[in-house]
DNA sequence: TAAACATATGAACAATTATTCATATGAAAG
DNA sequence: CTTTCATATGAATAATTGTTCATATGTTTA
């Protein structure tokens, strides 16, 4: 039985208290953390990984990459929502067809630096 | 009602042979994607950013992690067993106590990307 | 050996999420 | 205006997942 309850694991840090406090500091927010974990799990689907992949050859619309991938237009059209709203893609509309392609730069640069770590 | 049943969106593709050949050859296989996905994923938890966070400053054990972030050490513990099976944290044994680390620095860089991304 | 302590882990539950199906929107052509 | 076509989206379902609780493992000390 612990003397404290509140604490369920070792009663003393090992940690020195300056060091928690450097760690303290250089953490960030709490909204800003909760937005970083948000965007990696817009790449932590396959489906989108997928569809970055192809962007990353060429601007193209909802369909092709649809037929590209094997998938259902309705499929990919929700995926490319959650990427939309990630900002990690944009898109242009020509008539009935929209064309979607990347945002930026960052999103090479972190899967790039994924398929290094895997490759170690 | 579409002449083939198979496709079930637009039945031509805008884009070009030469295009969809040039996707296709830059497409990394299934497997690769699909252990991509599951690195990101395990990225897309604030429990698991946060201790990275914290190991970003300095090694520590358990339970100092359990107390900083102010979870159990249970949640802890479960989260670190994702981290280590992803080879984004190391450990070494000391006594009682076993502290983490960082892995490599591909896990500041990604996460470094992602926070540039939302910066912007 | 027994007790105490730090960590690990299995099972269960609640919450999140990707896909499917049906349908809505919005643009172009007849 | 009506039809057709490309895309978007709401609801439902199945699958995945994070935390909790209870307990196991493994190390140290009495």
């Amino acid at each position: 039985m612990a003397a404290n309850p509140e604490i369920q694991c070792c009663d003393y840090m090992h940690a020195h208290p300056e060091l928690v406090q450097q760690v303290q500091a250089q953490m960030p927010p709490e909204e800003e953390l909760y937005d970083l974990a948000d965007l990696f799990r817009v790449f932590g689907d396959t489906t989108r990984i997928k569809i970055l992949y192809v962007l990353f050859e060429s601007e193209m619309c909802v369909c092709d990459i649809a037929q590209l991938l094997g998938m259902t237009q309705s499929a990919i059209s929700h995926q490319l929502r959650i990427l939309k709203q990630s900002r990690l893609i944009k898109f242009r509309r020509e008539g009935k067809t929209v064309f979607y392609s990347l945002a930026d730069d960052h999103v090479r640069t972190i899967i790039g630096q994924g398929a290094d770590h895997l490759a170690e």
